[in-house]
DNA sequence: GATGTCACG
DNA sequence: GACGTACGTGACATCA
């Protein structure tokens, strides 16, 4: 009997409430919801799982609210008479709470008459009196009356919240009570609770209560005190509700004798028998845990680098001899045993499959890169390890010399596929499935409901890629990463440059090997990386940003957005003329004639030839010409120096604009389609590709007469609406500063506002300073750095910083504490949840470690700004619809800014449902001290829209 | 394929 | 004492 018992006490009921509000709302196979049961289950798991660990359970049981009649009502008859009844799609989850407690094989307690919480009181108690320590696993603040110390002979009870994961003990319950546990029913006496319907004093909130326990020791004292006091509203109400408070100290008073239903040593946590668990995950579709079940955890060795959770492994008797089988998902790869679909039947077969299989991986084989020109050439589907197939439908042809192999037709095959794809009951995982989304849209083939293991691994690890090893999304790498197997290339099957062929004319079993295992990787990384999102905190991003979010963008990328081909042509044409006159210019200045667009050239030509002042920079010896350098020429009066600056301008503005946009419009919709990249950036933005549509120029007059060219439909507008100052709102909001705070509640100008607080004075100067060091703030700041944007030496800026610092203490301990708890866990984490890492912030190379610092003092803001606006991106359609604008299209998201086009006269309508879903999108997950600015404006091209 | 430059938030 | 000097992107031209 050496170790101490800890019994685990499970708040079941209030559990479910919580994991309803805060997952997705799942369904099993049969259409039941298990959103809630999910959640519980995992969280189940996870405590099952630390059996033997130190602070784990070694008795676990579950109290669960047997009815909502308890003898507190017999007492008060309108206690917790105001409750709303529980949503409906979580009625029939109630029930499954007890299931999924009996699969586990663990007591599952309820009471005729008694709440929950009386029960845990009971058994809390008589376990703490036997010297067990207790943890109860609930955030109720009623519970928490019942922590405490323990002493040599009474065990310790503590609080467990997982959804927080965080310990409540008693320097918790300080923080937020103000009092010592035995205290707290005092408090909430008090404070009443008009959730439960309990009276309180009125007027009485929590602060006024704990000041006035503090003050009088106990609600008696603090009630008797009232006569005592001086005249205030504060004296009446104690007086005159009395009473209340006295029957609120009974109802929120724990029972803590109850007769216990079984003996606490029934708790006993043995191992999880794999029965009758398997059978319930079975039933109810929870199938990546019934995989981890079965399995226990993969090879260490290929896995290490990301530490994918620790599989449960209590309780898995009957593997042979003891060992570990090998987990299906790391079966080796055997591109022999893919199956190739010609014929009706075999498709009809492999449709059955899938159905039955409920999660299956679906890869599409194209002609080209582009989703909105290729062809689609083949589809492959994945329903286990080594059980995929390829359906080939429209291979060979281009010679018409030799026979095309034989194929079901496409368009046969895709309307016996549809039910499969569009089916609520299968899950279809893609690796960026948006592009399979996009293609099959333009065959009328929807696919729903999706997953995506490139967004779950993003999700999980963006950031994480140490140097060397990579950290990219795309599939060979994770295939490589997690199963340890390299996948056949394209380049394998396709070949490379000159000789590259389409993916049409590759012979079909080649052309089956490499599609096939292409789905069968995803389906394994599926297996392997979903059921990490719940156990390290990435369901609520991924379920409720990302994963909704790949229709969305999808949508964007398939409606486009027209350009005005002409006007672009006439810019590329004045450009031309202005680049010749000035390259003329340039040679003459130089002595000769040279090419003004290599900075080799152009650098030997100034600084050697010409012999202006400069130095030599960077590792390849080569001489720096930036924007920077060469305005510092043009100050001493080399005219080269600020033609060569017009000169790159306009070459930049042709090449990368004029020209290449209208060589992006899609011949056959006559926009212009850009992709975007949800895994692009490490914080969580977008980014956006083939062509970027999100740097178009803005800044300066001559780059604006590009965006003039972004133009609306016949008979419509373009809408821009942006949030004004985001990353300032959020670092005001997440670093607590109140004047910052206090100014965008105003309505002020936040520059003018800094600058104020900074210098007490506004002035264009000052306001410009101020500016830039609210930047320098959002990116990290060096004095270097700030001095260098300034024109002012090192120690002014210093000054300056350290200044900021005084005036807004919050923006250095925001600092401080990201930095901290970036260096312990390795990550940042956004309001939502999303993580960065950073493995590089420890590292012992300075500027390695300073680059990560200032990376990850960033991210967090930048990073919310982007949940934000993703989750306004979601909501948006939904509340245009209902609406009666469903119509209005949403074309771009430029990090603030979503672009829509409508018809004209729904502008004013549309406005004012954007403007809402967008100030509102932080809620209700986050609430916000300052408001969310949205700025909105209209016209007929993107340009007369700002 | 690396490097330098520059367009955007 | 040197490092390299603001966060996050993508595209293009040049040159090895």
């Amino acid at each position: 009997m050496a170790e101490k018992q800890h019994l685990y006490l499970v708040d079941g009921s209030a559990y479910i409430f919580r994991a309803y509000h805060r997952l997705p709302p799942l369904t099993d196979p049969e259409g039941t919801p298990v959103g809630a049961v999910y959640g519980y289950t995992t969280m189940l798991w996870k405590l099952a799982e630390d059996l033997d660990k130190a602070e784990g359970p070694t008795h676990l049981g579950v109290i669960l609210d047997k009815s909502s009649h308890s003898f507190r009502n017999d007492i008060f008859p309108e206690y917790k008479a105001n409750r709303p009844p529980p949503p409906e799609d979580l009625v029939p989850q109630f029930p499954l709470i007890r299931d999924a407690t009996r699969a586990f094989s663990l007591e599952c307690i309820e009471e005729q008459g008694l709440e929950a919480d009386d029960l845990i009181a009971s058994y809390a108690r008589a376990a703490a009196a036997q010297n067990w320590d207790v943890t109860i696993v609930s955030s109720d603040k009623d519970l928490m009356q019942l922590i405490g110390e323990g002493s040599e002979s009474i065990g310790k009870i503590d609080m467990l919240d997982t959804m927080k994961n965080q310990r409540i003990s008693i320097p918790e319950v300080a923080e937020k009570f103000g009092v010592a546990p035995e205290l707290v029913g005092d408090v909430l006496a008090l404070m009443g609770d008009s959730v439960d319907n309990i009276p309180g004093i009125y007027g009485v909130g929590p602060k006024t209560a704990t000041k006035l326990i503090q003050e009088h020791g106990s609600l008696t004292a603090a009630l008797d005190s009232a006569a005592d006091m001086k005249k205030s509203k504060l004296k009446e109400r104690l007086l005159e509700h009395r009473a209340d408070a006295e029957l609120s100290r009974i109802l929120v008073t724990l029972k803590e004798d109850c007769d216990l239903p079984v003996p606490i040593e029934s708790f006993k946590l043995d191992g999880v028998p794999p029965e009758p668990l398997a059978t319930f995950l079975t039933k109810h579709g929870f199938t990546s845990l019934l995989r981890r079940l079965d399995t226990g955890s993969g090879s260490p060795e290929r896995t290490t680098n990301l530490n994918p959770a620790k599989a449960i492994t209590a309780g898995v008797a009957g593997t042979e001899k003891g060992n570990r089988q090998a987990s299906p998902e790391m079966t080796p790869i055997d591109r022999s045993a893919y199956e190739c679909v010609q014929d009706r039947e075999t498709l009809d077969r492999w449709i059955s499959k899938c159905f039955a299989a409920r999660v299956i991986a679906v890869d599409t084989e194209t002609s080209a890169l582009d989703a909105m020109q290729a062809d689609l050439v083949g589809i492959s589907l994945a329903t286990g390890p080594n059980e995929a197939c390829y359906i080939p439908l429209a291979h060979g042809g281009s010679d018409m010399f030799t026979e095309k192999p034989k194929q079901i037709d496409r368009e046969e095959a895709l309307e016996a596929l549809r039910p499969l794809l569009a089916s609520d009951a299968v899950l279809k995982i893609g690796q960026n499935i948006k592009y399979d989304l996009n293609v099959l849209a333009r065959y009328n083939t929807p696919i729903s409901p999706i997953d995506d293991t490139m967004i779950i691994s993003f999700d999980l690890d963006a950031g994480r890629g140490e140097a060397g090893i990579g950290g990219g999304h795309g599939m060979d790498e994770l295939s490589v990463r997690h199963l340890g197997h390299s996948p056949l290339s394209f380049k394998d099957v396709c070949g490379t440059g000159k000789k590259q062929i389409p993916f049409g004319e590759v012979p079909l079993d080649r052309a089956t090997e490499y599609a096939a295992e292409d789905a069968d990787v995803t389906w394994r990384l599926h297996s392997l990386l979903k059921p990490r999102l719940p156990i390290e905190g990435g369901t609520k991003v991924y379920e409720r940003v990302d994963r909704p979010l790949v229709p969305v963008v999808a949508q964007m990328e398939r409606h486009g957005i027209k350009v005005d081909r002409a006007q672009l042509s006439r810019l590329s044409e004045e450009f031309a003329t202005t680049m010749g006159t000035l390259e003329t210019q340039i040679h003459e200045d130089a002595g000769q004639e040279f090419s003004i667009g290599s900075p080799k050239q152009l650098g030997e030509i100034l600084f050697d030839k010409l012999g202006y002042k400069g130095g030599r920079k960077g590792k390849s010896g080569q001489y720096s010409t930036d924007l920077t350098m060469l305005e510092k020429l043009a100050e001493q009066g080399a005219g080269i120096a600020t033609r060569v600056l017009e000169w790159r301008q306009l070459a930049k503005l042709k090449s990368t604009y004029t020209d290449a946009l209208q060589a992006a419009i899609n011949p056959n919709t006559g926009r212009v389609h850009t992709s975007y990249s949800l895994v692009g950036a490490q914080t969580g933005r977008l980014s956006s590709t083939d062509p970027n549509l999100q740097n178009i120029p803005i800044r300066t007059e001559i780059g604006r007469q590009i965006r003039e060219a972004f133009v609306a439909d016949e008979g419509n507008v373009l809408l821009a609406a942006d949030y004004s100052q985001i990353e300032l709102r959020l670092a005001a909001h997440m670093a607590d500063v109140p004047s910052l705070k206090e100014a965008f509640e105003q309505g002020e100008d936040i520059h003018s506002r800094t600058a104020r607080e900074m210098y007490g004075e506004v002035n264009r100067e000052t306001r410009a300073q101020a500016k830039t060091i609210n930047f320098a703030i959002l990116y990290g700041i060096s004095r270097w750095g700030l001095a260098g944007r300034l024109g002012v030496e090192a120690d002014e800026a210093q000054a300056m910083i350290d200044r900021y610092f005084e005036r807004f203490p919050g923006i250095q301990r925001y600092i401080a504490e990201t930095l901290e708890t970036v260096r312990e866990r390795g990550y940042s984490e956004t309001l939502f949840g999303r993580k960065t890492w950073f493995p590089r912030i420890n590292s012992k190379n300075q500027a390695e470690r300073q680059g990560s610092e200032r990376a990850a003092i960033n991210a967090p803001i930048q990073g919310t700004c982007a949940d934000i606006i993703k989750r306004a991106m979601v909501r948006m359609m939904p509340a245009l619809d209902t609406a009666g604008l469903g119509h209005v299209r949403m074309l771009l998201q430029v990090h603030d800014e979503l672009v829509f086009e409508l018809p004209e006269g729904d502008v004013e309508a549309a406005t004012s449902i954007i403007r809402n879903v967008m100030a509102k999108a932080a809620e209700p997950a986050v609430k916000l001290d300052v408001p969310l600015g949205i700025e909105i404006g209209s016209g007929t091209s993107w340009g007369a829209a700002h």
